[in-house]
DNA sequence: GCGCCCTTGCT
DNA sequence: GCAAGGGCG
């Protein structure tokens, strides 16, 4: 017998640890609660893996076999699962992330002790971190060479669901836990399904059509023109070889616009692995900038600004369509997330700290990694981050994105019946103007250019270039 | 070592 | 035009 241990691999298919590590016998498939993680999640995402689990579940049972659920810390109880089967190995797919993998070597020590066999094996990326480097043999801290090695690297082939044959016949009676039992309350968002089933409807139909205009498409919030995978690849519901494949199979046979199309969304997949290796060799980067500034960067202290960003309410459209799409979604589009951002800690000077605090509560697909990465650009304190001086102009970008402001009406209902620009200029606008169009919608609670003017002084002075 | 090229800009 | 710095050739 083998136990595997599922975390971020909630699949049968194109599961690498499951069909290759050497470890033999049937496999038993676990899953754990750990309360030390759950601690870190919001409703969103606990709903969004329950159902995962749920479907997990299924499709063992529809091969003979179960997935156990268990809860507790998971090395304590791994080793008692492995006694319990007479198991003499534990297999499961590498996390990178430095909380994850202080737990895995904390579960590593104590299946040791036990004599137990263990393994990890590198599944949730398709080049592992340390796999590409420099030329000189470091990691990578600039994307667009990463990127390259990234596209010529041969890749790992999709693998099939394990057989029957070779999972254990075991049947459990412990039901998956219900959001309320593990101390949640219901999302204020609706959550997409998480089953496989509903990842691979989404991979095929985008790569039917929608992912050879992905690149036209991509930066209009509006437009539905992304490929939706985020929350199935954080959980792992799909397998990332698997949708390398299929937009490998959607980029054969096809040039110029088409295919440029296709990798512009591979693009976004090296990302994701290229945020993966930054946080593996900068594990830190979690709480602290990846830059070194000469002395600390003075970010304010806004109790009420914040509370305003977060409930959608700034005074500046696109940003506000975009805090409430977080709320009702749990999801925002990736434009708009640069956006927000940036007027957080550009425009509201406040630590990228507390935008990542809230998204990893409210996102469905928060990922540490990718997450993390996309506040420390925003904020101009990561790898490879937008200089400090380039800053986010909102009405610029309201107007460049979404010029028909369809998106910011979708979200901010007090704005249906207003131009776009007016809606745009918002700020510009007259009280007058302001009150005679949207009387319920707020004023802006701060003047851009200024604040534009205060980011670049705070920055300079935290770099000891401050002209005094 | 030097020149050149960078995901997501702005005034 | 501006202005930071990594990586490469």
């Amino acid at each position: 017998m083998r136990i595997h241990w599922h975390r971020r691999d909630l699949r049968v298919a194109d599961n690498l640890p499951l069909v290759e590590a050497d470890a033999d016998g049937p496999v038993v498939p676990v899953f754990v609660f750990d309360r030390d993680v759950l601690g870190q999640a919001g409703p969103p995402r606990v709903a969004f893996m329950l159902d995962a689990l749920e479907s997990l579940r299924e499709a063992y049972r529809s091969r003979g076999s179960d997935l156990l659920i268990r809860e507790g810390d998971p090395h304590e109880m791994l080793p008692e699962l492995a006694e319990q089967f007479d198991a003499d190995a534990v297999t499961w797919g590498r996390d990178y992330s430095g909380l994850a993998r202080e737990r895995d070597t904390d579960v590593r020590q104590a299946l040791d002790a036990a004599g137990v066999a263990r393994e990890a094996v590198h599944d949730a990326v398709c080049h592992e971190p340390g796999a590409i480097r420099t030329n000189d043999g470091d990691p990578y801290s600039v994307f667009t060479y990463f990127g390259r090695k990234w596209h010529d690297r041969e890749k790992h082939p999709a693998v099939d669901p394990p057989d029957r044959e070779r999972l254990a016949d075991v049947s459990d009676g412990e039901p998956i836990p219900t959001l309320e039992e593990l101390g949640f309350e219901e999302p204020e968002a609706e959550i997409p399904p998480a089953s496989t089933a509903a990842a691979r409807e989404r991979l095929e139909r985008f790569c039917e059509e929608d992912i050879y205009r992905y690149g036209e498409r991509r930066d209009y919030p509006a437009d539905d023109g992304t490929s939706r995978l985020s929350a199935h690849l954080k959980f792992g519901t799909i397998g990332i070889r698997e949708v390398y494949e299929a937009t490998e199979a959607a980029k054969r046979g096809v040039d110029g616009d088409r295919r440029e199309s296709v990798e512009e969304f591979q693009d976004q997949l090296a990302w994701r692995e290229f945020y993966t290796q930054v946080l593996y060799f900068n594990p830190g980067v979690v709480t602290e900038n990846y830059k070194d500034y000469e002395r600390e960067i003075a970010w304010r202290e806004d109790e009420a600004a914040v509370q305003a960003w977060k409930d959608g309410r700034t005074g500046y459209p696109i940003v506000d369509a975009g805090m409430r799409q977080l709320r009702e979604e749990a999801y925002m589009h990736n434009r708009v997330r640069m956006i927000v951002a940036s007027f957080l800690t550009k425009d509201l000077l406040v630590d990228w700290r507390v935008g990542y605090e809230w998204f990893r509560r409210k996102l469905v697909d928060h990922d540490t990694a990718n997450d993390n990465g996309g506040w420390q650009w925003a904020a101009s304190t990561g790898t490879d981050a937008q200089p400090y001086f380039r800053i986010f102009n909102p009405m610029t970008q309201g107007e460049r994105y979404d010029p028909d402001a369809e998106y910011v009406k979708r979200y901010v209902p007090e704005l249906r019946g207003v131009d776009p620009e007016i809606i745009h200029g918002w700020h510009e606008a007259s009280l007058t103007q302001r009150r005679n169009a949207a009387p319920e919608y707020p004023d802006p609670i701060v003047d851009h250019s200024e604040r534009r003017e205060a980011a670049i002084e705070m920055f300079e002075t935290a770099r000891g270039a401050a002209s005094e």
